[in-house]
DNA sequence: AAGGCCATGTAACAAGTTACATGATTAA
DNA sequence: TTAATCATGTAACTTGTTACATGGCCTT
């Protein structure tokens, strides 16, 4: 009776197809691949491999220099991620804090709320530019590129959207 | 020394302002007016009323029918909220089970991923529809017609994304 | 008045976050 | 060669999910 794998469990076996990696490693692997959408922290990814090497799915090799501990994915860990990848994904998931002050605005100042919005464009801004760097710059997989165009399409949509706020608060 | 709101428990002092509610009722209202982005359950509503009430945020009425417990706002609760509103909101989180299926796409069968898109296409449809159809009924004010149009936005562009994948990955 | 359904809540668990500890490596 | 830094990991806590329990309400 062969357990599910969790999203972030399969995404770590996902990683390991590259080969062996510490704990550590798949943390900035992750982030730096996946980060704007899939969120992991340290303790989740040595919770998850401590938890799949119990049950198979990779093995740990030797301890090295500062107590590293590399793990490499077993066949039956190839299996369980093929089989993830087979699955129909869950829903997806926004906790979106600005979209819920801004739900309540009425009880609040607009000028500041203006400000907050203001404030994280340009992280949008940010986003944005990386994206399309990257997407210009190659070296993905199709695969990856399409992964990449719902970060610029999301962006894009967020820009657009902190674009359209003050006139809807103007009009109502 | 008043300890932060966590923003699910700051969404509930928000609802409250609108009188008096069970836990129950809370769970409602919060999945029809924000559910999409920005869930909550049974028991985390149970547990931030406890919590709130604790601290004096909120105060609950006598057990009704049921064992139906009414919470209202304190004045207190009403203070937290509003210093919750004037704090800048945190960054969003998107989880996205399809975007993280897709990245590692180059293992799985290419058919496959699109089938489980064009099933998530149709949830995302939907939305949109329920989207417009609630903006152009009226009724909300001009900070949640702000909240919607981000909704429609983000459905727009999630839409216009799955319309892009077959051609990047055929070009790819 | 009995059976099923529904509103309400609790408890157990899983996932995610934050803060801390420790042993290499590097630089002054 | 000692201080600073950094990679690595663990532990404690918070948040989120799932599964269960109970008692009022409704229907026939």
């Amino acid at each position: 009776m062969m357990a599910e794998l969790n999203p972030t469990a399969a995404s770590l076996l996902g990683f390991l197809h590259a080969g062996e990696a510490s704990g550590f490693e798949l943390v900035e692997i992750a982030g730096a691949f996946i980060g704007d959408f899939w969120s992991l922290t340290r303790s989740q990814v040595y919770r998850e491999l401590a938890a799949m090497a119990e049950r198979g799915l990779v093995q740990a090799g030797p301890t090295g220099p500062r107590s590293r501990r590399p793990y490499r994915l077993t066949d039956s860990g190839r299996g369980a991620f093929a089989a993830w990848l087979a699955e129909p994904p869950g829903p997806e998931q926004i906790r979106f804090p600005l979209l819920l002050a801004l739900a309540f605005g009425a009880s609040a100042d607009r000028e500041l709320l203006l400000a907050h919005v203001a404030e994280h464009r340009v992280e949008h801004e940010r986003r944005l530019a990386a994206y399309r760097t990257t997407a210009t710059a190659g070296g993905l997989d199709a695969y990856q590129q399409a992964t990449l165009a719902f970060g610029i399409r999301y962006e894009e949509a967020v820009l657009a959207w902190m674009d359209d706020i003050p006139a809807i608060l103007a009009a109502g």
